[in-house]
DNA sequence: GGAGCATACCTAGACTTCGAGGTATCTCGG
DNA sequence: CCGAGATACCTCGAAGTCTAGGTATGCTCC
């Protein structure tokens, strides 16, 4: 996941390890910052894999920095990850946010394919914690506060991506100028 | 956070491993449920640690089953991980909401108490996902169609859990019956 | 001029979870 | 009676991330 994003905000900028750091916590929304220990040591490996490049220079504020940019290769591979649908199916939530991020650097086709994939996912699951068996669950089937706050919660979030991959999927129809 | 949920479905419940790897699944959302891989060595660390005893039974409709419960000791680490600030300032959104779901098990106060700390972090924290410096962001600042759902997705949950979260306050505060 | 603080990067070990396999039991259809 | 499928549990190696330390630079305030 940390990958991706890091793929997603070198696409077009070129940033330092510091500042890539900020914007992922930003984006995540985590609570705390990715540690120093889980960003440093992947940039290096993803520098061995040909992913990105590093260019030192002499930091205007403090200790100098190291500008990255990804290479050819690293930009087929974000191009690659977007289009890939195991993506989606995927225990970490934040892994799809991540994607929905960066989907802009897709042309339409593939992009609606990954919307349609996600919508299909909500149509198909049986998504369990809204449903008892057959039957729609409601805030007031919960009898303490605290899983009818989680039930609400969950379920703003559904709905406003339902209505958004709906609203996506009628604009992008149509719209096909293949580029990626 | 397997370890929070796994004490917190087995608080009040009798369970066997697989019908707690569903229960799991459908509490988080995980698109696919979580690993036998995963659940069943989790299960025999926390009986090594003591936190639950198993029994075997004949089982009902294939192979035996093997029914846990908490000991004394899971039910008291139950509790502390819920009182416990640190679940709040992990990077795992998912924790707090795994939090949410067994939070009835505290007694007002406690319970008060990590609802504030949960309150206290939204109106602290910057929240850099949905600000500019100092001015709010709105979706028309994104030129593209899918970060502007991405943010409509993220202000809508987090609208949702902010006005839940002063609610619950209101009824909390005052009704203190302490008991954990 | 030196203490404190933000910037900027790094290493090593540990922990959690995943992925890909495997075994055994019971039911049901053919 | 045998194969398919759901139930139920298990092992081992790999991947990803965290925790807890560390180094060095430049600015600001006293």
């Amino acid at each position: 996941m940390l990958d991706l994003a890091i793929l997603g905000f070198l696409y077009d900028e070129r940033l330092h390890g510091y500042d890539l750091r900020k914007r992922i916590a930003a984006l995540t929304g985590h609570v705390r910052p990715i540690a120093d220990g889980t960003l440093y040591p992947l940039l290096k490996r993803m520098e061995a894999g040909g992913l990105l490049t590093r260019e030192l220079e002499p930091g205007q504020i403090a200790a100098p920095r190291h500008m990255l940019s990804l290479t050819a290769a690293g930009r087929t591979a974000l191009l690659d990850r977007l289009r890939d649908p195991d993506e989606l199916y995927i225990t970490d939530e934040n892994r799809w946010f991540v994607l929905l991020a960066f989907l802009r650097h897709l042309a339409d086709p593939p992009a609606q394919a990954a919307v349609l994939r996600r919508r299909l996912h909500f149509l198909t699951q049986p998504a369990s914690f809204f449903w008892d068996g057959d039957r729609p669950l409601r805030a007031a089937d919960f009898d303490d506060h605290f899983r009818q706050g989680l039930f609400a919660i969950a379920t703003a979030t559904t709905r406003t991506e339902l209505k958004w991959l709906r609203e996506t999927l009628v604009t992008l129809s149509g719209a096909g100028t293949d580029q990626a």
